[in-house]
DNA sequence: TTCCAGGCGTATC
DNA sequence: GATACGCATGGA
């Protein structure tokens, strides 16, 4: 991997990495895009961008910024600033997956029409790597709501603990003493996930080193995680990029393009392709009303 | 106002 | 094992 210390920032030039398609394609819910007008503009004073972003993976906070190089390339300059090299190379590294080469894998994908329509249609998609019982969190709030909903209640999670609570932290409370989150039903489950950890009944990293089947019932074990939640713990907190989640969306997804099932072309990573093609199936419908 | 959202637990057959 | 229904909340 290729970078440049610059002062406090680090430097990459990377194609396939898009800041809306990777942070806003509902992967991951803390990444706020900050415009030129937003209030918190001036964190980009002095700085050339054409997007960027601030969140967090766990309680390390980021910014980062994208500027498309030329119009005639792929690549982009990719700036993380105010970080550390150690940071760089021991976190964001991993979490926005810079060592696969999406190139080569959208051009595997590519040999089914549909997945070649859903990469090219948003083709700087990457999975990010994060946290398991960030992920197991947050997949556990996505069910039977919207994805604004579940960046709300996130955010007045992270708000009330000062950053995301450890599972030690919300094996403590109670129904009613998360009432301020207004997680509505969802809150038990989540309790029942930490208190779970906590006692060490459950292990995220066993369960993460466990075949796909014996994991899943594992995670299914927890009180309001069922198959669609055990897939996206495993996707997106453990890189299982052969779990498939299917929700509403991807369910469309198959009856419309699939109905035999997923091409040979996506095997073992088929949680990479559901990726781009929960995206693309979304913003279509979205584009044809 | 009604509908629905990156589902799941429970009851019932 | 399949299917039906309720669930908290709030944006559209």
């Amino acid at each position: 991997m290729n970078y440049k210390v610059v002062g406090e920032d680090i430097v990459i030039i990377q194609s396939d990495f898009d800041l809306d398609e990777t942070l806003d394609c509902g992967q991951a819910f803390r990444w706020e895009r900050i415009d030129k007008d937003s209030e918190d503009a001036d964190l980009l004073l002095n700085i050339d961008f054409d997007k960027a972003y601030k969140g967090f993976r766990l309680n390390t906070q980021l910014l980062i910024s994208q500027k498309k190089i030329n119009e005639n390339s792929d690549e982009s300059q990719i700036t993380l600033h105010n970080t550390t090299e150690s940071d760089f190379l021991g976190i964001w590294l991993n979490y926005f997956d810079l060592e696969t080469d999406y190139s080569l894998l959208k051009k595997e994908f590519s040999s089914d029409k549909t997945m070649c329509r859903a990469c090219e249609f948003a083709p700087g998609i990457r999975m990010l790597k994060q946290d398991k019982w960030e992920a197991l969190c947050s997949f556990i709030i996505s069910q039977n709501n919207n994805i604004p909903r579940i960046k709300g209640i996130i955010s007045r999670m992270c708000e009330h603990y000062k950053g995301f609570p450890s599972y030690e932290q919300l094996a403590e409370e109670t129904v009613e003493s998360l009432a301020f989150l207004r997680a509505g039903f969802r809150a038990k489950y989540l309790i029942d996930a930490a208190q779970r950890l906590s006692i060490g009944e459950l292990d995220l990293d066993d369960i993460s080193s466990m075949d796909l089947e014996a994991a899943r019932k594992s995670l299914m074990t927890i009180k309001g995680v069922g198959p669609k939640v055990a897939e996206c713990a495993l996707l997106y907190g453990m890189y299982r990029t052969d779990a498939f989640p299917v929700d509403v969306w991807i369910k469309r997804v198959m009856e419309e393009y699939y109905p035999n099932g997923l091409p040979e072309c996506v095997k073992g990573k088929e949680g990479i392709a559901q990726q781009y093609l929960f995206h693309y199936i979304r913003n279509l419908e979205r584009a044809d009303i």
